[in-house]
DNA sequence: GGCAAGTCCTGAAGGC
DNA sequence: TGCCTTCAGGACTTGC
């Protein structure tokens, strides 16, 4: 959203092109017409969704989905390509730059930026919000609280635990529980505050929610700060790629051992298992 | 063929 | 028996 907000706000949009008409649900059949002429005011960002605010006119809901992102290149910047991780091709800037696959929304502004949306498996989400009911929309109004807000605090960490009776790796990806955490920094967070993915929510509070509330806003900054982790397919809107995976404690480092108790007796290594259809990974010696 | 950064929907299970 | 809540798993899609 940062990278967005640096080249959008204040913006007028010249023109808007949607290329396909749904991406996870059906796309606003005005979506293009509402962006087009629209002067960009600014984003905010609630959970894992971005909203743009349009000047006198409806905001864009963005969620990104899995392998979404936004790609912003400008018409007077040379094409630069960049290899990314894992050897994914991270980005070409300036509009000469070889057409991006899956791009299902083209925006492009009077000062000379061109935007696009990139989605390849297409379980990203757009959609048009009145400004005034912004928070009351349907994929909104169930969030929970901000993790680096004043609302998330200890107690209200315990409070949304208290009496669920299911694993902690899932209660945390509930995004009514915290809003914003991803598998990523779910695992991540769970390794720093020393507790089992395993262990139920209702017995977590005390000492060991004080630890993962520490954790989970420890984890989210350091990877704010890193610009986000880029495993296939991310990049930033500027098409550098996040640095946050090269400090992963335990995420996709299954075998590997643990930073914690590096050659412990006892300590099997990073261990990957499977709760609720997602990877878990952990160290069953340092997480109790 | 299996797996992947997300989340809605459905059905099962259990409590009241 | 019926309603409500909670939870787990399936489904969606494309690329590696």
């Amino acid at each position: 959203m940062r990278g967005l907000a640096a080249v959008l706000e204040g913006q007028v949009i010249r023109m808007a092109e949607l290329r396909r008409p749904d991406l996870r649900w059906p796309l606003p059949a005005h979506l293009a017409a509402t962006l087009a002429g629209a002067r960009v005011e600014g984003f905010r960002r609630r959970g894992k969704y971005m909203l743009m605010r349009l000047e006198g006119r409806e905001s864009v809901l963005i969620h990104l989905g899995m392998s979404g992102r936004m790609v912003a290149r400008h018409r007077d910047a040379p094409f630069v390509p960049r290899t990314g991780p894992q050897g994914a091709a991270s980005d070409a800037r300036g509009h000469n730059a070889p057409p991006e696959a899956h791009e299902h929304l083209v925006m492009e502004t009077e000062g000379g930026w061109r935007v696009g949306f990139v989605d390849p498996r297409r379980f990203g989400s757009l959609d048009l919000v009145p400004r005034e009911t912004e928070d009351s929309h349907k994929l909104l109004a169930g969030l929970g609280p901000e993790p680096l807000e004043e609302g998330f605090t200890v107690a209200a960490l315990e409070k949304a635990l208290e009496g669920r009776f299911t694993p902690i790796k899932a209660a945390l990806l509930d995004q009514k529980t915290v809003a914003g955490l991803g598998n990523i920094y779910v695992c991540e967070a769970l390794f720093r505050a020393g507790i089992s993915p395993r262990r139920l929510s209702a017995t977590i509070p005390g000492a060991r929610a004080a630890r993962l509330h520490g954790a989970i806003q420890a984890v989210l900054r350091e990877a704010i700060a890193a610009g986000g982790s880029s495993l296939r397919d991310y990049v930033r809107a500027d098409g550098e790629v996040g640095r946050f995976q090269d400090r992963f404690d335990v995420y996709d480092r299954e075998g590997q051992p643990c930073r914690d108790c590096p050659g412990a007796p006892r300590c099997p290594g990073i261990t990957r298992l499977v709760q609720s259809g997602r990877s878990t990974f952990y160290c069953p010696k340092h997480q109790r």
